[in-house]
DNA sequence: GTCTATAGGTGGATAGAC
DNA sequence: GTCTATCCACCTATAGAC
């Protein structure tokens, strides 16, 4: 049920996902799938939830760099390319307004595993030198709305560019921001202008 | 009709428009709507257009500063202004996925009077050298994506800051970024820390 | 311009039988 | 666990009377 429930949000996005749908699909009624989800709300948060794990894989893969400067700049790329590959899940994960942060509290995001591995990546570079000295979380959070702003606004089509435009406003924006952020020891722009984006 | 459309769009956001409910707010009845607009959708974007008019009048307030740096930071801040008093038209603004885009070409954002009132304060502010020569479409971008990555996040939910934490975090975060596009004449940190917003 | 009447379609959800 | 039956709310559209 969820296996499909999957296939066709990303085929349809959060609208293609009905009961109906999905029972049609799996060849069961529509009341069956009240019994493995109290309701469609139930449903579409499992398949965001499937969104975050594979989010949190393209991350990881970060880690493989060797320098604490790399690994954050290359989990700004991973970031960019989780979004366009996966734009529908990108969408229900970030750009929808969620209820659950009202229902559970306002800490839910900042505590969120993929969060934490941004803070973490922030502060790394803090910690050596090759960003100033700051709020891990605050500097988190300016890193993010940037990543998450160039994103969003180019997914809902209100850019205007073309993807192969995009990566590189998105390349130079970071690169732009990161600057501002840099501390005594600023991080090379021979890795800032490496079009691995 | 669409003066209670919109008072429903207010109250309940846009599911809370539907023609059965516009029918019995305005004492007649749900085909009648259909004379004054050709669906849903129409009275939708009705809708939203007020809210684009809304937002052009918060942003020209800016033009009364009298130096180009501080019309622009004053617009960062009517930018602000207008996603806190205005939450519902800016999601439905911004955060939505809208198709128009896709009917009317790539350029209708980059040619809509609220972008170009940016690109043109980005401008000036080049001209004046209080910003480093830059191609101010791509720059306008780049601030744009700032500004609403952070308010975005913010309004779904997904900071975790009360109004007070990220008004104090917005500003912050937009004085670093305008201090690394900084040119010859950097921004006065006074007006920066101003806190207007 | 607006009404009534009527239709066909989508969707979520409940109650109760098996 | 799954079914049928049933109800609700919604959008869209047509036709014809006033």
């Amino acid at each position: 049920m969820l296996a499909y429930a999957r296939d066709l949000f990303l085929e349809q996005g959060p609208e293609g996902v009905s009961m109906r749908a999905v029972a049609k699909g799996t060849g069961v009624t529509a009341m069956a799938i009240y019994r493995h989800f109290e309701n469609r709300r139930a449903l579409l948060q499992a398949v965001v939830d499937e969104g975050f794990a594979i989010f949190m894989r393209y991350l990881q893969r970060s880690l493989a760099e060797p320098t604490s400067w790399e690994r954050l700049w290359h989990a700004g790329g991973q970031y960019l390319r989780f979004a366009l590959e996966h734009p529908r899940d990108y969408a229900l994960m970030f750009m929808e307004p969620d209820e659950r942060a009202r229902r559970k509290g306002p800490r839910i995001w900042r505590d969120a595993a993929t969060f934490r591995f941004l803070v973490d990546r922030i502060r790394e570079c803090c910690d050596c030198g090759v960003l100033a000295p700051s709020d891990p979380e605050e500097t988190a959070a300016t890193v993010w709305a940037q990543c998450h702003g160039l994103v969003s606004l180019h997914l809902a089509g209100k850019l205007g560019l073309s993807e192969r435009e995009f990566r590189a406003l998105y390349s130079r924006s970071l690169a732009q921001m990161v600057a501002g952020l840099g501390g005594p020891e600023a991080p090379p722009s021979s890795v800032l202008l490496k079009s691995t984006m």
